[in-house]
DNA sequence: TGTTAACGCAACTATAAGTTGCGTTTTTGT
DNA sequence: ACAAAAACGCAACTTATAGTTGCGTTAACA
């Protein structure tokens, strides 16, 4: 039994072989052509030219312009591990920041603009899953917080992690606009201060 | 002196005629494609069968695919109207409740997801005039709450606004998800407790 | 009712997408 | 080391869509 063609796209490649570089380039070459053009005006011949390969080369490891994208999207977009600096709110706080900065990335721009745009039915998996990781991190994030007593039992974390994280990634994510540390201390003290007056409890 | 064509592509087009019908079939024809296949796709001789008109017709009044996505958003982005309850949390509730029903317009649906993707310079402009006009109507709402005593003097009104409104617009402008009116009314209970706990000063 | 602006229609050019066949290079397995 | 298999480069090709032009026709307005 022959191993999938899919399996062999993403991972059986060799490591540090021929077809490593190659897919590395094509992987880069995505990234920055998606910066500088944008996923519509993205043509995979252009990609082909950047990365030094054949278009020949593209269309057969990646047949459509989604999973290219995908392909990229994937091997640049690492997870995130969870902070841990003892305080729900050093905790939320590096989180956010971290979340920023990354977010402006200029290597990055170009495919979390294209991932937030509902380009395609086949990237929105990838984005889904993607998302729903981060979020659940920020809940678990701010569940611990409570269970350690900084904000009062009955609070709903999901409300909290939603009303905590949305202003900054709003902002870097959907605006486009730079955030600085202090900003994000602002947030996270105003919200951390309205959970604990307030109390929410879930439904 | 004659009027400039921009003009009268948009102005000056006679009420009632023949012109004003094309070019309604052809912004409603736009929403619609664009809802269904999205900017990148969304192909000019397809609005203009879908408009019951010639295409020639549609290239001649909007050369380009943007000026065409521009007009339509125009045409149906109305402006929205501050709301005035007597309270704030009357008033963000309202005014959050509001934007995140004309968000989920199927109508308007494909339109709004264009806007918010990047896809061309030249609709930016639009965009960036939208969201500051509304970003402004947030903030004024939350500075006569702050003047009314419903909130502590010393209040920055736009970190509160930014706060208050980014979980329910990152939600259905960026996640594309619904939201009901107890959620909203909860993201205001809490930023208003918050708020009036922390007492940030603008800097 | 005549003048003008807008529209419909058909044909055209240009560009990009995507495919195919074949020879060459690299990797892999023994 | 050597044969088999996989991946790559190259050139040529088909197809599809974008966008333009010229000309005859229709509808609005004074």
């Amino acid at each position: 039994m022959e191993p999938l063609a899919a399996e062999r796209r993403t991972q059986g490649v060799q490591r540090g072989g021929r077809a490593a570089r190659v897919v590395a380039s094509v992987v880069a070459a995505t990234a920055a052509e998606l910066t500088r053009v944008g996923y519509g005006a993205l043509r995979i011949e252009e990609v082909a030219r950047r990365a030094g390969v054949n278009k020949t080369t593209v269309y057969r490891r990646w047949p459509t312009k989604a999973e290219l994208v995908c392909a990229a999207a994937r091997a640049l977009l690492g997870e995130m591990v969870a902070p841990d600096t003892g305080s729900l709110r050093g905790d939320l706080i590096a989180y956010l920041w971290r979340a920023a900065q990354r977010a402006r990335d200029p290597k990055l721009q170009g495919l979390l603009v294209t991932l937030n745009s509902r380009l395609d039915p086949e990237l929105e998996a990838l984005v889904q899953d993607l998302r729903n990781r981060a979020r659940q991190m920020r809940v678990d994030l701010v569940r611990r917080g409570i269970e350690r007593g900084e904000l009062p039992r009955g609070t709903d974390p999901e409300l909290v992690a939603e009303i905590v994280s949305a202003p900054i990634l709003h902002r870097v994510l959907h605006l486009g606009e730079d955030v600085d540390e202090a900003h994000v201390a602002a947030v996270v003290d105003l919200v951390l201060a309205g959970a604990a007056a307030c109390a929410v409890r879930p439904t």
